[in-house]
DNA sequence: AATGAATGAGCCTTCATTCAT
DNA sequence: AATGAATGAAGGCTCATTCAT
């Protein structure tokens, strides 16, 4: 018998985590030491130790969750069943919609810079990345083969550009808090559905 | 009188931050020491101190020059007076064709992580950004009134979309080096021209 | 709960400053490196640093101890109910009882040059000095009630020259350790008590 | 012939000396650097370096020029016929006249704890000292032929005495202004010529 | 005589992490 | 499960000093 509750173990794990997001969120993974993790999260250092490797696991485990929400957050619209220009349109706010408590999207930007130099990482989040191209290249394929969009794009890179217009969406919300989702939803509709003049 | 040229002292600073790129491309900001920065500069710590205050104030200007490396070429690409969707087809190659020696694409890319965390780089990188979305919005405005675009959309948020899809492609190619600019390119030109079928 | 007793910190903390003591008498304060002191003291760097914030603070807490030492000397001195000429003459000896082990009297004229940098380390000095000042203060009021002194001398400005001769004392015995405290005492004695023939 | 006059390599070498001394002042000796020397003497490095063997020399100069000038403020002091009690008590006022532009006093209760640490400086201000007691203890010596003071004191300690209440004033007026020269020369003049009463 | 770029040893300190309790 | 004292490598940087010009 568990001398605590497996829910414990999870609880305190995630209080970790989260004390964790902040102290990053504020200063960066490289500027916040595991003092002041630990210190934030209220324990002692062999208590962070219990749940975590290292520094190194909890950026991962951190940058993973950051990337994985936003990826969650663009097939969950995918899903919605609205038209192409909807749906760009509305990816903007669903990933605002992620920045609840922690600063999810800026912690987000951080990942990248870190995937760059951590392979572990960089395949964990690659993987993830590949999950959401392979959704918007399906909703793609749909719109070709319902003739919504004409047969001659290629599905994989307009997958690839939407998804940059929304990493370059969090990309200028991070740097910048006047950037609105409605206002760069409402461009990249505009750029995905109509342009050009008819 | 040992007073060297001034153009020695600039190829000498030129020198240190070269160096100081090569070490950050291959480890990241956080992962180089001074002394990986001095040994690859061949100099002593102290000829380093000579023309940068701290390793931040290297990390800054490489930040620096990395963003305004990326803006420098989408500016020239806008005033190509290409067509729209030949400006934002022929932009991934321009940004491609930075990484000629270092890999200022993937400094870029922690160079915006940096950026969060360091007021001064954010500013001065915030400003180089606000005049690459102007270029991009006059760009977009003339093509508006020459009734290339239809006249209800906003040039503003255009503008940054149009930012955020090269963004996307500078993080997605640091990713998995096997995002060409060609495909991106022709996946951002049908988006932009021509996504919906007429 | 490895938490160990108090006395453990305290007596820790203790050892760390007198291997600093030794260090300091050694080779002066700032010809010692934090190294020598680590070294000396048998421990890690980190572990010193867990007792104190920085070689500041050492310096200051031994510069504190070596004035306070003096102090005390003097003040039980004072307490001893000798006549004014057999106090004085007594001071010397009580002074160089101190340097039992370390040389606490030349970390005092070390700490004397310190204390006009140091702000903090001034004050708390300061303080030290009054209440030493005061207790010889008094010991001349008394004095000056029996009519063993004059009435017409003025007893701050005899205290402060009863603290000059002990301070001359230390400054030359660090000097010069053929000053005896024998020698000097008899001549602070006769100053005080009889130098002028009757 | 010589290309500069031997008047001007003096003139350098003082102006650098003082610059030094403003430095030394401000930050002691050790938290000034040979830069900030070099800056407030609006010189190059090799400029002092062609004057001085390095910072050690500096300091050795400074500080034996304060010790220097007390010694001969005491000395001058005591050529001037006055009783012994006259002399104690102008002491004090002719020390601090010699803080006309720098702090000389400052200065020489660092040279204090200096000494201690540098053989040859020591050497060189124990010489300083000794003739220093030499004159005051011959002053009392004839003092004692002249039957002023009793027979039985011993000069030699009552003129290290007499240094000492010197040198506690410099020390006392170093960290707090207050302590006046007239003040204390009043407490000096009663301890010497009259403290106990008739 | 003077310059100032360069040197490189060494400084103080912090850090992620461990392990006896 | 949790504590926190201890580790020790490594970090960024400063310093007194030199020497080619």
């Amino acid at each position: 018998m568990p001398r605590v509750t497996e829910a414990y173990l999870a609880e305190r794990r995630e209080h970790i985590l989260s004390s964790a997001a902040t102290c990053f969120a504020r200063e960066g993974f490289h500027r916040t030491s595991m003092r002041d993790v630990i210190a934030e999260a209220g324990l002692s250092p062999g208590a962070v130790y219990h749940y975590f490797r290292g520094k190194h696991d909890i950026i991962a485990a951190i940058s993973l969750d950051a990337v994985t929400a936003v990826g969650g957050a663009v097939r969950a619209s995918v899903g919605r069943g609205q038209s192409l220009p909807e749906l760009v349109a509305g990816l903007p706010t669903a990933i605002e919609a992620l920045d609840r408590a922690d600063d999810r999207t800026r912690l987000a930007v951080q990942a990248w810079g870190e995937a760059l130099r951590d392979p572990a990482l960089g395949a964990a989040l690659r993987e993830g990345v590949d999950g959401v191209l392979d959704a918007l290249r399906e909703r793609v394929d749909l719109a070709r083969e319902a003739g919504e969009v004409s047969a001659d794009v290629d599905p994989h890179a307009v997958a690839r550009v939407a998804l940059g217009i929304v990493q370059g969406f969090i990309l200028q919300r991070a740097w910048d808090p006047e950037v609105t989702a409605a206002d760069y939803g409402r461009g990249a509709s505009a750029v995905v559905g109509g342009l050009l003049a008819p």
